[in-house]
DNA sequence: TCCGTGTGAACGACC
DNA sequence: TTCACACGGA
């Protein structure tokens, strides 16, 4: 036992073997708090602690999978196999469904993710006949959700005239019944959002003493980690549950609370020793997984910071290089220099793809990156945007698994009743969900026993109504005595699903029928590992569970070498030999929207230690100074964060000649008095918009031609990832047609590729706004 | 009732 | 670029 525990170092050691009470372990990036977490829960079973005595909350399914296996190997498998162990939503959606009925869900209840979410406070706005323009349903969402994370119930928020009186000030008086109407709908679907899996559980705990007593009995050890990214919600559920112990372990580092926008509060971590007696507080500074001046220069950033604990994070390991900082013209140099970079260093230094990582503020960044990996025949792997589960075809096939399920699921039954298309129309579903609404039932219980309401719908709509439920309570009896897959199998072959994709010849079709095929092996994969394991059935309920609280993280093996794509947030946790952060420009990092107050600000800049801190050898800054958004061209300046760090540790790689020619480049970066901005490069003209209204275009266009899928329509002959098509048929004098524009001549053709840019003269250039798209040009003649 | 087409609008990070 | 929605013909 001793064994690990020689692994540690002195501040390590002294949390891990502190066995009772409370405590907190503030722990700076990279100084091996999973270690201590992991070898603290051996400690503790070694002492003699019951696993099932023990909850190990931690931020995603994979860390939690992770540590119990590294538990695994110290304790031993049948051991491990009875901690509980999991992200709060995961954890307390199983506990959940084992006390559903005192709430009024079913057990297999519905877990609703934010597209279903969205979709129905949708379609709420719309039946109520709000404006949507001043109710847009993802702020009323994202309003709801804040009020569920802060425990704000529909009835909480009715008795809190602050609240009528903000969301009536912001001309949204009728936020409050849309919530209501919300709550009402997802309950009687036998749904829960994100957030009703804190905000029951906070309820489950409140109003049931003896459930509250059972759980404080169970997990009498509790340790938390990334406490500084807790929301109130998640506060309150530990508080009550640690109550009774008070062994409560909460792990973290203010420096890194990247999450206030769901609701965390940085203040649990600032306050902890305040909400507990006698806690112990114990200080990982030594940073074991980057180089000094990675350390130093991360430290110089968060110095900037007015709100954090005192902590001094230090390194023993190697001065290593200064931190690179490149400057492209656009965006699609910046991707041709990280890729070229990563070619070259990886030849170099003899390293893997997956020695490197590139992290970003905003999913949109992804795509210049991945064109110039593919161009290099760099393998890559995109991690988060839209994950697996959420694309169409899959969706569509787990709508009808949740229908089965949960028949009362509102959300999936308006995705799949009509799709494949049975003939069964919006008419048809808006009749069904006001006679719904009104007999306070389901949509497919009215579906169910149409002819016993007032509904008027014609007989033929009635019989494939009808064939709908007979074939979901087919489907529904089968479950009963076939496994998963089989189902799932069958539902998609039987439903037509498969041959509707079938239908699209398109790569696109293709690969989603493909999505299915994979969909339904990970299904098969899922029935077979919970049979191994035996301490789960492997039913349906589970796995759609699985699904709707899974990431892209946590299905990642980590078994091909690639370089890795994602969002910082994302990468939080993760650590990397060579990482890149590129779009570091102002508006983009920090984003436009977070530069309101200090407090945002401060998040942004946590967000950027985060950032440099996964970096293990070497770490890369870029910026652009024009780049594509929302299909234009931006201009940009260097991002303030670049200049927050001690230009000691920074290289800035801005070629020589070019500095002598522009003074100010370098003026601009370090935020020194530039007596004109103007002298900046300025890209290709962007195109000229037209206002609403206008009756003519005027003078030559550029077109931005991009290669994207969008192309094929236009020519057979067309090689999409080359832009071939420009060479053979756009060239200068040409005809061409565009849908909205007319006919135009071709004047002039610059670059190639995904940078080309044409010329074109329209001859009536329509009267609404410019917005030119490749796949509508056509050449004629 | 379905479906293709055109149009306008949005566009932040996630369990 | 991508999405949701409106329109009009089949």
């Amino acid at each position: 036992m001793e064994k690990y525990l020689s692994q540690l170092n002195e501040a390590q050691l002294a949390p891990t073997i502190q066995m009772n009470g409370p405590m907190i372990v503030i722990a700076g990036a990279g100084s091996g708090k999973t270690r201590v977490l992991t070898y603290r829960i051996a400690y503790l079973m070694h002492k003699g602690i019951d696993p099932f005595n023990i909850l190990s909350l931690t931020f995603t399914n994979k860390a939690a999978r992770e540590m119990k296996e590294r538990i695994a190997s110290i304790v031993g498998q049948s051991e491990a196999k009875n901690l509980w162990m999991g992200t709060f939503h995961s954890v307390f959606a199983k506990i959940l469904r084992i006390e559903a009925d005192r709430l009024g869900y079913p057990a297999n209840f519905t877990i609703y993710d934010a597209q279903d979410s969205q979709r129905l406070i949708s379609s709420i706005i719309k039946e109520m006949g709000l404006d949507k323009e001043l109710y847009k349903y993802k702020s009323v969402f994202s309003r709801i959700s804040s009020y569920k994370n802060s425990l704000i119930t529909v009835r909480a928020y009715f008795q809190n005239p602050e609240l009528i009186e903000a969301d009536t000030m912001a001309r949204r008086p009728r936020l409050g019944d849309i919530y209501k109407e919300y709550v009402d709908r997802c309950f009687k679907s036998g749904a829960m959002d994100f957030d009703d899996l804190l905000l029951k559980t906070n309820e489950l705990l409140t109003r049931f003493p003896e459930v509250l007593a059972k759980y404080q009995d169970r997990f009498r050890y509790i340790l938390v980690d990334e406490y500084q990214d807790t929301n109130h919600s998640q506060y309150l559920i530990v508080r009550a549950l640690s109550d009774r112990f008070q062994n409560i372990c909460v792990v973290g580092d203010d420096a890194q609370s990247i999450y206030a926008f769901r609701g965390a509060n940085i203040n649990n971590i600032l306050n902890f020793q305040k909400d507990y007696d006698d806690v112990k507080m114990f200080r990982l500074e030594q940073n074991y997984r980057s180089t000094k001046t990675i350390v130093n220069a991360a430290n110089s950033i968060i110095d900037k910071n007015e709100t954090k604990l005192d902590k001094v994070v230090w390194t023993a390991n190697d001065e290593g290089n200064k931190i690179k900082v490149n400057r492209s013209m656009t965006d699609g140099e910046e991707g041709r220099y990280v890729a070229s970079t990563i070619f070259e260093t990886k030849m170099n230094e003899q390293l893997n793809h997956s020695d490197f990582a590139i992290l970003y503020r905003t999913n949109a960044q992804s795509r210049s990156m991945e064109d110039a990996l593919r161009k290099r025949d760099i393998p890559y792997r995109i991690y988060g945007g839209l994950s697996f589960y959420q694309r169409k075809e899959i969706k569509d096939v787990l709508s009808y698994l949740r229908i089965i399920i949960n028949p009362s699921d509102e959300e999936a039954l308006k995705r799949v009743i009509n799709f494949p298309p049975r003939g069964i129309g919006q008419t048809t579903i808006d009749k069904l969900l006001i006679a719904a609404n009104g007999y306070k039932r389901s949509i497919f219980e009215v579906m169910k026993h149409i002819d016993k309401t007032e509904v008027k719908i014609n007989s033929g709509t009635k019989n494939k109504l009808q064939d709908f439920v007979t074939m979901v309570e087919s489907f529904q009896a089968m479950n009963e005595s076939v496994n998963a897959f089989e189902l799932a199998d069958h539902v998609a072959k039987t439903t037509g699903l498969i041959k509707e994709f079938n239908k699209d010849t398109t790569p696109e079709g293709v690969a989603k029928v493909e999505n299915i095929e994979e969909l339904l092996n990970g299904i098969k994969d899922f029935v077979e590992e919970q049979k191994e394991l035996a301490d789960t059935t492997g039913s349906l309920t589970e796995f759609l569970e699985d699904v709707a609280l899974a990431t892209d993280l946590d299905n990642d093996t980590g078994e091909d070498d690639r370089v890795a794509l994602m969002t910082i947030h994302l990468a939080k946790g993760l650590e990397f030999p060579y990482v890149f952060i590129v779009g570091l420009e102002e508006d983009l990092f920090p984003s436009a929207m977070s530069m309101n107050t200090r407090s945002e600000l401060e998040e942004e800049r946590r967000l950027f230690y985060v950032a440099l801190t996964r970096a293990e050898k070497q770490a890369y800054l870029t910026y652009a100074v024009s780049r594509y958004r929302w299909g234009k061209l931006v201009d940009s300046d260097p991002s303030r964060f670049i200049q927050e760090i001690d230009e000691e540790y920074l290289d800035i790689l801005t070629p020589i000649e070019e500095r002598r020619m522009n003074p100010m480049l370098d003026a601009n970066i370090f935020g020194d008095d530039v007596p004109n901005r103007n002298i900046r490069f300025k890209p290709a003209k962007q195109l000229p918009i037209q206002k609403k209204g206008a009756t003519k275009m005027q003078g030559p266009v550029k077109v931005p031609v991009n290669t994207s899928k969008n192309l094929k329509p236009v020519s057979s002959t067309a090689d999409a990832e080359s832009g071939n098509l420009f060479d053979n048929k756009l060239v200068a004098g040409n005809i061409v047609k565009h849908l909205r524009f007319g006919k135009g001549e071709v004047l002039k053709i610059e670059g190639a590729g995904a940078d080309t840019k044409a010329e074109i003269k329209f001859e009536n250039g329509g009267n609404k706004k410019l917005l030119l798209r490749f796949a509508k040009l056509e050449v004629i003649g």
